[in-house]
DNA sequence: GGAGCTTACTTTAACGCTTACGCTGGTTTG
DNA sequence: CAAACCAGCGTAAGCGTTAAAGTAAGCTCC
C-alpha cells in the first residue's frame, strides 16, 4: 500500500537504483534528475522501508534499552536522556522492562537480539553473566548502565557506587549522626558498592555499627517504598535507636521516612535520612529528602553517545567505562545541628 | 554472522522452507524432520531475522508509543501497563518522547510511520489533527490515550475528564471549600475537560468564581511543578484568598502546595489542594496529596489490548472509545472539617 | 487398478531495498 | 585522433524470510 521506490522510478522513467542513490546522497546523479526524484518523493510522501533497508545493510537504526522498572524515576530519567541523543541521529529506541526479574530480562534480551538491534543498553537485574555472553556471540554492542558485573569486561556507564555510599555516610556523620544504619538494596553492584562505601566511611571514623544496623536487602524496585518501610520498622526496634539511616535508593528512603514518622519520631532530629538517586520529587516530600545525585539523565545521554560510537566502529574495541561524579544534595531530612 | 535458516537447512539436507514451516508450526512436516530441525535450531541458538520476516509479511511485531514526557509518572505508568501486555504477545515497544512539543511529535510520528509499526499509541501534544491524517493514509492503526481531539473519530482510551474535574471540585466543596480556584493545564482535551467539569460542579452549587480564580494554563508537563508554583503565587495575591485549589495534574499540585507552604499558609486548613493522576509518590509528599485517580496503568493495558485487536482485524473497523472510571483518592491535602 | 487423496516435502517467486559492477556517450589528454 | 577518462545512469544479484504452487510417493476405494 505505501509508496515504494519502484513507484517513483516508474513515474519518472528512471531506475530504482537512481532513486535509491538520490535518497542516500550518493553523488553520482545529475542535478536535474536529483530534483525530479526529490520532488516526486515529497509529493508522494515517500517513506523508505526500514525493514528492507535493514535486511540488506544489517543496520536497523534501533537501539534497545532494558530497565528493571520503568516507573522508577531514575530509569525514566535515563531513558529520557538516552532517547534525546538517539533522536538526533535518527535512531529509535526499543524499550523493555524486566520488572526486576532476571528470567524476564533474559527473555527480553533474547527477543531484542532477534531484532538485530544496532546496540543494547541494559540496566541489569541479572545474577549471572550468561545473557551477556549471548549478546557477545551475536556481536551486538552492548552497554551496561548503572549496574555492572565484576569480571565482565563490558562497556559501562554509571557512578562510583562506593563513593556514593561514602558521600552519603560522610554526610550523616558530618551532621552529627553516630549510630548510622543502612537499608540495603538487592545483590547488585550498585547496592553492594554503596554498602561498601558505607562501611568504609564508618571504619575511617571508627564507627563500625553492629550487624543489625544493616538491614536485609530489598529485592524489587517496584515495591521499594513498602520494603523500605518494613526494613525501617525493624530498625526502629533496636536499642539504641539509630540516629541516621542511609538508604539504598530514594524510593526506599521514602518508605523509611514514612515508617519513622508513623512511629512518632522526627526527621531529622531523631533520625536523619539520606537516599540515592535524587529523583525529581525529592524536594516536595513530606520531609524533603537528602540524596546523592547520580546524574541519571546524563547517564542516559552518555550511554547513547557511547552506543552510537560503538555502532560506528567496526572492530570490537576494548570496553569503555564512563564513571560519572556523584554529588551530595542536602535537604531537610539531614538538616540538623552539626554537633559531635 | 548470525545463523540463518539456510545454514540449518544445509546441515540437515532439507530445504529452507521446511525449516521455516517447522518454526511456524505449519503442520505439514513429518515428526522426525520436525525434531531434527528443532534440535539444530536449539543447538545453534537460531534467532529468526525480524527484518526479513517483516519485509515479506508486512508485520513488524512492533508497537509505537509517543508520550509528551517520559519522566512524568503518569506516562511512565501507561508505558508500563502497555509494555506488559505487548510482551505477552511477542510484541516490542518503540518509545518516543515529544517533550510536549507538537513539532517534535509530528517528526516522531513520521519516523515511526516509516518503520511500518503494526500500531501506534499516542498521548498527543498536538494542536491540529494533520499528523493523524498522515497516519490514516498509511493505514496504520492508531490509538489516542489520555488526550483526544474533538471531531477526530479515532480509537481512544482515557477517562471522562469532565467527570474528573467534577469529582475533584465536588470533593473540595464537600470538605467545606467555597472559594475554589483552578490551575489550568495546556490547551488539550484533558485540561479543557477538567476545567469544564470544575465549572459545572461550581455552577450546580451557584459557586461561580470570579475569573482570576482560574489561573493561566501551564504549557509543559516537564516544568509542571515550577509552573504550578508560579500560578499559585499569583492566586495567593487575590483577595479574598481561595480556600481550595483544584490543579490540572499532580506535578502542578505539588508546585502549588510548595508555594502555599512557602507563603506560610497551612494545607488544608487555609487552602485545600487536590490534583489529578494519583501518581505513586502522592502519599509521601510533604502534605499527602488528594488526587483523582485516572488508572494510568490500566489505561496502558487497555490501549495495548485494543492495539492487538486492531492489528488482528483487517478491515478498518469503526473507532472504539474506552472510557475508564476515575475515582477520588482523598488524602491529607483536603482532609478538613466538613463544614458549610 | 487407476482415479483421487493425503503426506511430506521442494521449487519458484516474491518483499523493498542496497551494493557492485557495467555500459554509454561526451570530454579530455598525449 | 585514438586512448583514457569521466559523469550519469542502468543491470544483476542478493539480503533472509514467507506464500503459493508444485511433485513424488504411498494409500484408499469401489
Amino acid at each position: 500500500m505505501p509508496v515504494r521506490m519502484k513507484d517513483i522510478a516508474r513515474d519518472l522513467g528512471v531506475s530504482v537504483v537512481t532513486v535509491s542513490k538520490v535518497l542516500r546522497n550518493h553523488g553520482d546523479i545529475g542535478e536535474e534528475t536529483r530534483q525530479r526524484v526529490l520532488k516526486r518523493v515529497r509529493d508522494l510522501n515517500y517513506q523508505p522501508n526500514f525493514a528492507a533497508r535493514a535486511l540488506v545493510t544489517g543496520r536497523t537504526y534501533t537501539v534497545g534499552l532494558i530497565v528493571p522498572d520503568l516507573v522508577h524515576p531514575f530509569f525514566a530519567e535515563v531513558a529520557k536522556g538516552l532517547s534525546s541523543i538517539l533522536r538526533k541521529s535518527g535512531y529509535s529506541l526499543i524499550l523493555a522492562s524486566s520488572e526486576e526479574d532476571p528470567d524476564l530480562e533474559a527473555q527480553e534480551i533474547a527477543r531484542l537480539l532477534a531484532r538485530r538491534l544496532d546496540a543494547m543498553i541494559i540496566a541489569s537485574a541479572q545474577w549471572t553473566v550468561a545473557s551477556f555472553r549471548l549478546i557477545e556471540e551475536q556481536k551486538t554492542p552492548y552497554i551496561l548502565v548503572d549496574r555492572q558485573f565484576a569480571g565482565l569486561p563490558a562497556n559501562f556507564v554509571g557512578v562510583d557506587d562506593e563513593l556514593v555510599g561514602e558521600i552519603a555516610t560522610d554526610h550523616l556523620i558530618a551532621v552529627g549522626c553516630r549510630r548510622i544504619a543502612h537499608i540495603r538494596g538487592p545483590e547488585v553492584s550498585t547496592a553492594l558498592g554503596r554498602l561498601a562505601g558505607y562501611r568504609r566511611a564508618l571504619a575511617r571514623r571508627d564507627l563500625r555499627p553492629p550487624a543489625p544496623y544493616i538491614s536485609a536487602g530489598t529485592a524489587g524496585d517496584d515495591e521499594s517504598a513498602a520494603r523500605g518501610a518494613a526494613a525501617m520498622r525493624k530498625l526502629l526496634q533496636l536499642d539504641p535507636l539509630p540516629d541516621g539511616v542511609f538508604c539504598y535508593n530514594d524510593p526506599t528512603a521514602v518508605g523509611a521516612m514514612n515508617a519513622i514518622l508513623e512511629a512518632g519520631l522526627r526527621i531529622p532530629e531523631d533520625i536523619a535520612v539520606i537516599g540515592c538517586g535524587n529523583v525529581h520529587y525529592d524536594a516536595s516530600l513530606r520531609v524533603p529528602l537528602s540524596s546523592v545525585d547520580q546524574r541519571s539523565a546524563v547517564m542516559g545521554e552518555r550511554a547513547g553517545k557511547l552506543a552510537l560510537s560503538l555502532i560506528g566502529s567496526k572492530a570490537s574495541t576494548r570496553p569503555e567505562s564512563i564513571i560519572l561524579e556523584p554529588s551530595l544534595v542536602a535537604r531537610a531530612s539531614t538538616l540538623r545541628n552539626r554537633s559531635a
